[in-house]
DNA sequence: CTCGAATCGATATTTTTTTATCGATTTCTA
DNA sequence: TAGAAATCGATAAAAAAATATCGATTCGAG
């Protein structure tokens, strides 16, 4: 789209937001440059891969001797990462997951707006913290009057597909789904699932080996 | 430690949950045996790929023209992930994420159990379906007396490096957080960050590449 | 003002991961 | 019972990613 974006790896386009935390930390401190090293000591990378990859997303070259320009470098990965446009997302599932989506207030440094949730049960509907809740039925309607591109699926497994293809219905075409279970979204709808408990689990064999 | 694990890559460790989730599924649907090249289909994989993987895990060859035996192969991605161990956990941070973590029953199929979470504010303290919640100050005494070894951190960003020391201090040796911040951990300790919001961004991005 | 130390960025190498090719094996059908 | 179809598993090739090496640049100390 923007000419360069093709040519960032997936593997670097992963490491991008950890660095973003790790400058931000560092702005925080009051520091004005950091240069490769020190970020690969921290981060324990090695130098050269920070360098690759900064290079990547830098507007300007690091300057030898100081590094790189903290500030401007923030800026740089925010852009490049996409948080200053603007996208409404919406949570299907209002249960305790769901619930705390719908009220978390750190997605808006991302450009991410959570406007409503949808549960299918009468009980859930209302509102929180501002936040509305609507039943499963209006989910069609409402985010396609809001614009709503992306979609937080939390429900129990034995009902994600049928909420799955409803937002696909509805006109979502990104969904991030915490559901335990395999669903199947049709070809343009991009589908990333996050499995919190094989998440878990799966950090517990990476500490065995680090023993 | 048993000798195989070195030799499985870490992206392809990253797969088999998904595979594990397919798998399930199709066994609910009553498939005795599966291919590669059907598994390959269906997850938008190379078969090549695929074969490769279930090499890696199964604890009996696949048969030609039938494939693999669909129970089986869940046993082996079970046992090669570690589902089968016991590890006690604890939740740092009694928000609303913090408590879904809390009374989520996803986790025992994995091998978790979360006994308690902790919170620093004694308006949290109590409990929640039958998980406890104790003030911070206990945490030390209870993990060791629990035998805690993972921790889920879901505390504001700013609290974060606090309530992560505590964590360390307390001998949890491997820790996710989800919190909106740069943490440091020593050697010997295992952290992972998940960044919920930044994910949610790179799945945007993702989107938009694929039309 | 000059020298030295430390960083950057580019090129090259190694390692890892994914994909391709091919013969061997086995089940299903005729 | 015999042949065809489709899969497996192993070896080989390609692609991607991480790591190493080296000259050029520039800030800061003397």
């Amino acid at each position: 789209m923007e000419g360069r974006s093709a040519e960032i790896s997936k593997a670097a386009f992963l490491r991008f937001p950890v660095y973003l935390r790790y400058l931000k930390a560092e702005e925080a401190a009051g520091v004005e440059y950091v240069s490769s090293s020190e970020i690969a000591e921290d981060m324990h990378l090695s130098a050269v891969c920070v360098r690759k990859d900064l290079a990547l997303v830098a507007s300007e070259p690091g300057k030898p001797r100081l590094g790189f320009a903290v500030k401007k470098l923030i800026c740089d990965l925010e852009r490049t990462l996409g948080y200053h446009r603007k996208t409404h997302a919406c949570v299907v599932g209002a249960g305790r997951l769901g619930r705390a989506f719908l009220v978390y207030e750190g997605f808006e440094h991302y450009g991410i707006d959570v406007v409503a949730a949808f549960d299918i049960s009468p009980a859930q509907v209302g509102a929180l913290s501002g936040k509305p809740i609507y039943p499963m039925e209006r989910l069609k309607e409402i985010a396609e009057r809001e614009e709503v591109r992306l979609g937080i699926l939390t429900v129990p497994g034995d009902a994600a597909q049928a909420a799955c293809d409803a937002m696909v219905e509805a006109g979502i075409t990104a969904i991030l789904s915490f559901a335990p279970a395999y669903v199947r979204v049709p070809e343009g709808v991009t589908l990333r699932c996050e499995d919190l408990a094989a998440s878990l689990a799966s950090l517990i064999s990476e500490a065995e080996e680090n023993n």
